[in-house]
DNA sequence: TCATTAAATTGTT
DNA sequence: AACAATTTAATGA
């Protein structure tokens, strides 16, 4: 995907829009590109937009006051975020940060509060987003308590190709052993060995700095 | 287009 | 955490 469009017409909300509208939250929307490494929020900030990621990956995560990092879940191309922060706090509970060069989408608040209010298939969707998080990140906690950390790799990583949350996702991401080690709370050496027996069990390639998915349920299971 | 070099990533201890 | 090996991207001939 290369454009604002691209996304709005690979997100499922969006197809429920009449050209009118579609054209108003094209018009509204602006797109813009971060860097790898650079944050696209912090948190505290006043929360203005909700974001889509028309291309890339980012990462959320919350620093502690003593300095430690922990990550959250990733976001992939298609993806939707922040819509929490706009209906509750007002301020941005993580930060986000690219973990490669990302263009995402900005829809104002003013656009996201109009489609809230008049377009009831955007609600329906919310709700579906919603929950398909919540059970994300049910599946983080159970993995994290109960699973060994081949399954915590392999889990990590479906949840970066979750059809739902990110429907635009191809079978191919650009991401490091180190990153995968964050997103799935194991050392660097410890997902590389984890790797090894995934693509030994023919569930995903390993590449120089790119992970490749060949059997997605596969992974999702794997473990149970 | 090819060779060189620096930086990033990986595999292992 | 440290190390060597490998891959990629950037640079310039």
């Amino acid at each position: 995907m290369d454009t604002v469009k691209d996304l709005l017409s690979a997100s499922l909300w969006a197809r429920s829009l009449n050209p009118a509208q579609f054209e108003r939250v094209v018009a509204e929307t602006q797109a813009r590109d971060f860097p790898s490494g650079a944050y696209v929020c912090r948190k505290g900030e006043a929360v203005e937009h909700w974001i889509g990621i028309v291309d890339g990956l980012v990462k959320m995560t919350s620093l502690s006051p003593a300095g430690k990092t922990t990550t959250f879940t990733g976001v992939t191309s298609g993806g939707w975020f922040g819509e929490g922060s706009l209906l509750k706090d007002k301020t941005r509970k993580y930060d986000i940060e690219a973990l490669r060069p990302t263009r995402v989408a900005l829809m104002p608040r003013a656009t996201f509060e109009w489609l809230l209010g008049t377009d009831i298939g955007f609600n329906r969707f919310l709700l579906m987003q919603l929950n398909e998080r919540l059970g994300q990140f049910i599946s983080v906690v159970e993995l994290e308590r109960l699973m060994e950390p081949d399954a915590r790799v392999a889990g990590s990583l479906a949840s970066l190709f979750n059809p739902v949350l990110y429907p635009d996702q191809a079978t191919d991401i650009p991401i490091s052993q180190e990153e995968i080690g964050y997103l799935s709370g194991v050392s660097r050496q410890r997902v590389n060995q984890a790797l090894q027996v995934l693509e030994k069990a023919g569930h995903l390639k390993v590449d120089y700095g790119r992970i490749r998915i060949l059997d997605l349920e596969g992974l999702r299971n794997f473990g149970r």
